[in-house]
RNA sequence: GGAGGGGUGGCCGAGUUGGCUUAAGGCACAGGUUUGCUAAACCUGCGUAGGGGCAACCUUACCGGAGGUUCGAAUCCUCUCCCCUCCGCCA
């Protein structure tokens, strides 16, 4: 959410922006409703300072024995008149932030202009493509011979997309989660074990609702949703909050399992992995000071790529331009790792920062030093990584001319010191 | 699921016969006095968010949330959310 005073201010700007983001706005309406609300709110201001005055009056009277019915009377109908000028200020207030809740935050200047995700940047590579001598199998094929991945049982017992690990490799998928939280939190982030079911208000506070209900599995009884990422309940373990400056930045990171709907995207991605309804995910989530959230970003951007290179990935990093960013985000880069059997790069990572976006929504500030008034905070995250591509990653990468799979060295602890996945 | 208790400003904590409380007091914080330095003591200031004003400042709202009663609500009524204690059920 963007502070109204801006909008205010820099209507042509926003909506630019807005459009620039492929999220067109209506900024007319919003303009006027906002000098129509601050109107009412200077008329409204004079009779309940009447009102105040008045019943002050009334209240010595009273004390004095006095008659107070005239005024009484009067006041009567200058309440009434309150009454209904506060219910069309309500209104005004709730058509306002009916808009506001819509608008895109305001990519960063640093953010490239772009039609599509075609007009990303590539801002950096790592790592060389690993050369085969004989033709390489897509991670499906590889994980279904070894029986370490069934997707069709998966199928079966839920729907499509939702896979089941076996043997090594369920082991392997706790391995990978748990060497980068082993990694990350041996880096100064906190860990955080969230709730995978989180309620509307959290999802308001990151940027999900009211946008993407579609894309959210939901418990009616409840009126929860299952968390399409653990951004959600580990940014808002400070919704509301007032946290002392001297305590930022705050780096947490955390495990979880992420529930996508996917809705509109069937036909996109559909191998393997490659697009999935549940996933794993170790995500980075940072509460910074506002004047250290592009230099935490660049942080965050470094750590979520060291587990790449710890595992020997290629990969490379895109900085999304405008017309890619999500709605909350002000900037972001992608890492995408190197497939060879699929000949693509795979997305593992967005690293984004979300300035006071998200804070506003959230409501999270900070007291700053000395008689400063509180101000919001910065919040950053970042997939550090989703394990289900790096998996699809891993096993295309490391695969044998037998069929097996050689396990990362930085894996192999964590893996009862297995050194290399073979047929069962 | 049943019974009871409670939600007040950054924190702690008064305030339930409605009206000099448009929230006492304390802590923390900021400035100052005293002091060789630190500490302590003392003095002063200090909630948040809107609206108006170049500014000093003026004004409105806010005591978990939403309604209601009233000239006037932290205080009374209704609904609702959350937390705590005990009981029941259960991994």
């Amino acid at each position: 959410m963007l502070d109204i005073q801006i909008i205010r201010e820099n209507p042509q700007m926003i909506n630019e922006a807005a459009n620039n983001k492929k999220n067109p706005i209506d900024i007319d309406s919003i303009i006027n409703l906002d000098n129509e609300k601050r109107d009412i709110i200077r008329e409204v201001e004079k009779l309940k300072n009447q009102r105040n005055v008045s019943s002050q009056k009334i209240a010595v009277l009273k004390k004095q024995k006095q008659d107070a019915s005239k005024l009484i009377e009067e006041m009567k109908s200058v309440s009434d008149t309150i009454k209904n000028m506060d219910l069309q200020l309500a209104q005004k207030e709730q058509q306002i932030h009916e808009h506001l809740i819509r608008i895109p935050n305001i990519p960063h200047k640093s953010v490239p202009h772009g039609e599509s995700e075609k007009d990303n940047a590539v801002v950096y590579e790592w790592g060389d493509a690993r050369e085969f001598s004989f033709e390489p199998k897509d991670h499906l094929e590889i994980g279904t011979a070894l029986g370490i991945i069934d997707f069709p049982r998966g199928a079966k017992i839920t729907g499509a997309g939702f896979p089941v690990y076996k043997g090594a490799g369920a082991l392997l998928e706790r391995a990978l989660i748990n060497f980068m939280l082993d990694t990350h939190s041996g880096n100064g982030y906190t860990e955080i074990f969230p709730p995978f079911l989180v309620n509307r208000a959290s999802l308001f506070g990151t940027g999900q609702l009211p946008k993407s209900e579609d894309q959210m599995y939901y418990i009616n009884e409840d009126d929860l949703f299952c968390i399409p990422t653990a951004e959600v309940p580990v940014t808002n373990l400070m919704r509301e909050e007032m946290i002392d400056f001297v305590d930022l930045p705050l780096k947490f990171c955390a495990y979880s399992a992420c529930f996508r709907r996917e809705a509109g995207s069937y036909g996109k991605d559909t191998k393997g992995f490659l697009r999935v309804h549940q996933f794993n995910k170790v995500e980075l989530v940072k509460i910074v000071l506002p004047e250290e959230s592009y230099e935490e970003l660049e942080l965050l951007r470094k750590d979520a790529e060291s587990i790449l290179k710890l595992l020997g990935l290629k990969y490379r990093v895109l900085m999304l331009c405008d017309a890619d960013l999500s709605f909350a985000a002000a900037k972001c880069y992608d890492l995408e790792a190197w497939a060879p059997a699929e000949q693509k790069y795979l997305e593992v990572s967005s690293c984004s920062n979300f300035e006071d976006f998200q804070a506003r929504r959230m409501n999270i500030r900070f007291r700053p030093q000395g008689k400063e008034k509180p101000r919001f905070v910065h919040t950053l995250n970042g997939s550090g990584l989703a394990t289900a591509r790096i998996l699809a990653a891993l096993l295309e990468n490391y695969q044998t001319e037998q069929g097996t799979v050689l396990i990362p060295e930085v894996l192999q602890p964590y893996m009862h010191g297995i050194k290399e996945i073979g047929p069962r």
